[in-house]
DNA sequence: CCATTTAGATTACGTACGACATCTATACTT
DNA sequence: AAGTATAGATGTCGTACGTAATCTAAATGG
């Protein structure tokens, strides 16, 4: 049956969402469209009145992960002025952040899968990417001028890079281990 | 119709040899066993003969792409005994590696996809991220003898990471600035 | 304020392809 | 020559994405 504009509008938003974390648990090529509007209390029927493709929801819904995860980031750092770097290693390069695709980076959740999709989902992840970026080169400014991009550039690699390898890795030891050694790394970076 | 013992062996490890590119190019969930076994020059049906299951391949044709990214380090190292560490950048940070998913590394081609399989799959990856770890190890060993392993985690990271980035985001500029940043980090961590 | 239009949703369908099982013909092996 | 291992064809059954046809309630407007 037919709901409301609003409704409808609130429909859209839910299926973006619901999307973002699944395609983040699954992989774009995971999960089918079925279960996809399921998880939000719909039909498949109705995808198509709100979407041109999957491939559209998937741009879609990688931007509105890539805009909640920076908001992440830069709410870390605003509620920590004193050691925003600090903030944002203990939740990015946490076993936690491992354990839990499905609400952490969709760059470190989708990487390898978002560079085999179409230039829509990468310009999102680009944007997001960007946000990163600005955030972490905020934090460098502060103790070095020159080569700001470059250096955030090489920390965003080294943090996103620990995450995959350590979800990728059976054993949590070794696991845990590269998230260190990228903090570690990460914290030298940022202070020289 | 039937063929030799020795040419089903050989069958055997072409499909295993094809499925590591097709698996790095399309990732696990994006390539049906149809085309995998096409590429191999067989259909369908001849492949529960060889194999328990796709994931089973999976775990397999991971297994053979990694060992042959290993040995690809290690030949390049021992190619350039005097800068081993420039020798492994010259490739693996390039320009070139970014655009050849199906024959670069496959922990930056499939990372994510990895992160999501059984314990097999993640097996046969953690067997290939431990040689590489061996690799840079002993590049590192000769400046620094404290620390070593949570260097070359560190560097791996940061190596991996700049892959993905590089082949998420649309712009070659940016996508090549990572490299060169993650060259530079990776360096410095080296020789500090 | 009621009739008409419109749009969101459901159900059903179509085609294609997914993994996996089984059956058959054949050619190697012993 | 007989047995057997193999490739390949075929089948099953589920699910994939995408597309109507239909239903219903919200918008719209006279």
């Amino acid at each position: 049956m037919r709901v409301s504009r609003i409704q409808a509008e609130q429909n859209r938003q839910t299926v973006i969402d619901v999307a973002s974390r699944l395609f983040r648990e699954h992989g774009f090529d995971g999960i089918g469209l079925k279960d996809l509007m399921k998880g939000a209390g719909l039909t498949q029927g109705a995808f198509y009145k709100q979407f041109a493709s999957k491939e559209d929801l998937a741009a879609q819904a990688s931007r509105r992960a890539m805009e909640s995860a920076a908001d992440r980031w830069t709410a870390a750092t605003a509620a920590n002025p004193g050691d925003p770097l600090g903030a944002v290693i203990e939740f990015y390069l946490s076993m936690g952040h491992r354990e839990e695709r499905m609400d952490g980076c969709p760059v470190a959740a989708l990487g390898s899968d978002a560079a085999r999709q179409g230039t829509e989902v990468k310009a999102s992840f680009e944007v997001g990417i960007k946000a990163y970026l600005e955030v972490l080169g905020r934090m460098i400014a502060r103790t070095e001028i020159e080569e700001t991009g470059e250096k955030a550039m090489a920390v965003l690699s080294t943090m996103v890079g620990a995450v995959v390898l350590s979800r990728i890795v059976n054993d949590p030891d070794l696991a845990q281990a590269f998230l260190d050694a990228a903090a570690e790394q990460v914290r030298d970076t940022v202070s020289v």
